[in-house]
DNA sequence: AAGTGGTCTAGACCACTTA
DNA sequence: AAGTGGTCTAGACCACTTA
């Protein structure tokens, strides 16, 4: 390769990359790096499997122990997947993925189980500012996506989903959207959501949100806002979910 | 060391270990186990300096880089802590480290703060089922720690802490208890606790906690519950947990 | 049998901290 | 200057999957 390069060379060399010598980057990082920009790229596809580590370790100009710290990184954030003996692979949002990784809602005494949509609406509409700010909105339109879901055929949790409308263009003409929205942003739009931040307040149930969740007005539930993010960190979605938690729980891991 | 083996033989031997055939332990896994006994025995305290990596290949029998992989390891799962240049050294609950692992109340505008106890009080009584069944308790007694606890002066915490009373032989003599309790566990009883599962749900205030919290009966509280474990996986403590989040909320990262 | 990722080694050199 | 953890290499062999 052109950019092949020693290790005593690599640090010089990251730092005139960015323009900034910021110390120092690890050869390891920079292959991470251009991995990860063909995987937002697109030039490795969700789903598709990568070269073999031999093969990649060759293109990249490095060992294959520098490689594989490399994908290693890689697999600890779940950007790829790798099977033993079988090869490593681009994550998709596949139905468990989204489910275990991003569906933290269980019920008390059954675990967890997929939500199913009851009702979905879709509306372009003009950004308010904490929209605008949590998606970093060039523009001022998001499309707005309600949604009502269900839990063992009884609607649990009520959705609103704001998206930037520059980011998904036609989203409205994917009516009826796919149970995962995120398998949808990946496989039509090519963004990937990485991870997400969520903000969990309990609230009391409006007469709208009461109705809607057959419960009465003033009646506790948990608001949950997600703030999700792409592979290259920039925000994508931000979203408002209140949930009917007396029979369900939300759950969490603290390592 | 006695125990030193080639890569060929590590197959079997941890097969031997256990007794049991279940395919195939690796090296650094093994030297990850010996390493993590010797921390919940003790013989490494909390905060102390582990030997550096060479001297811990040496002892154990490994390559520096097998012993490094062990070493990752443990850091990944936050036992230890390392410092190029430094060191290598087993976790302690300082205060930086609870607040921001185990603490996940942030207010809305101003983010995280720890909080302070205003009030505390420690009984001894019998284990209720959902208790006995959490803690997974031999005896039938826990200690019944109930608190208040406060941001910027304000209650907005109440915690019932229930842990079992064997475990911690005299807590009661040990009131007033510290702030960071995870840090009275690790110094007085040798208990370090690992991670923990919590499960939130909405609940409406009854009039005791909305006394003492200084809200409305029926004001929607946010409820977590804990359970806390140990090194060795083995539940530690329980905790029920009730916050005003009018003005805070619970952070989750989702990766 | 061939190909994949997973483990392990021995050694070199680098970045960082401390004295 | 000496000691620590961090990076990188080249090569060997193992466990697992697929054909």
């Amino acid at each position: 390769m052109s950019d092949k390069t020693d290790a005593k060379a690599s640090s010089s060399k990251a730092g005139t990359g960015t323009g900034v010598e910021l110390g120092f980057t690890p050869l390891y990082l920079q292959v991470r790096q251009k991995m990860l920009d063909k995987i937002i790229a697109g030039t490795w596809q969700p789903g598709t499997a990568l070269p073999s580590e031999q093969q990649l370790a060759l293109q990249m100009g490095v060992s294959q122990g520098t490689l594989r710290k490399a994908l290693d990184a890689l697999a600890s954030d779940r950007v790829i997947v790798r099977h033993q003996g079988r090869g490593t692979f681009v994550a998709e949002h596949d139905q468990r993925r989204t489910l275990f990784q991003f569906f933290k809602i269980a019920s008390d005494s059954d675990g967890r189980m997929p939500p199913e949509t009851l009702f979905c609406q879709v509306a372009e509409r003009a950004a308010e500012s904490e929209e605008s700010q949590a998606l970093q909105l060039a523009g001022d339109k998001v499309w707005h996506i309600h949604r009502h879901r269900a839990l063992r055929g009884r609607v649990l949790l009520l959705e609103d989903i704001m998206v930037d409308r520059d980011r998904f263009p036609a989203l409205d003409d994917r009516v009826p959207l796919p149970n995962n929205i995120y398998e949808l942003y990946e496989r039509h739009f090519a963004i990937t959501v990485a991870h997400a931040r969520e903000r969990l307040k309990a609230i009391s149930a409006n007469e709208k949100q009461a109705e809607l969740l057959g419960c009465d007005v003033g009646h506790a539930l948990l608001q949950i806002e997600r703030t999700a993010t792409a592979l290259n960190g920039s925000p994508i979605e931000f979203r408002r979910t209140l949930c009917l938690t007396d029979h369900y729980h939300y759950s969490s891991d603290l390592r």
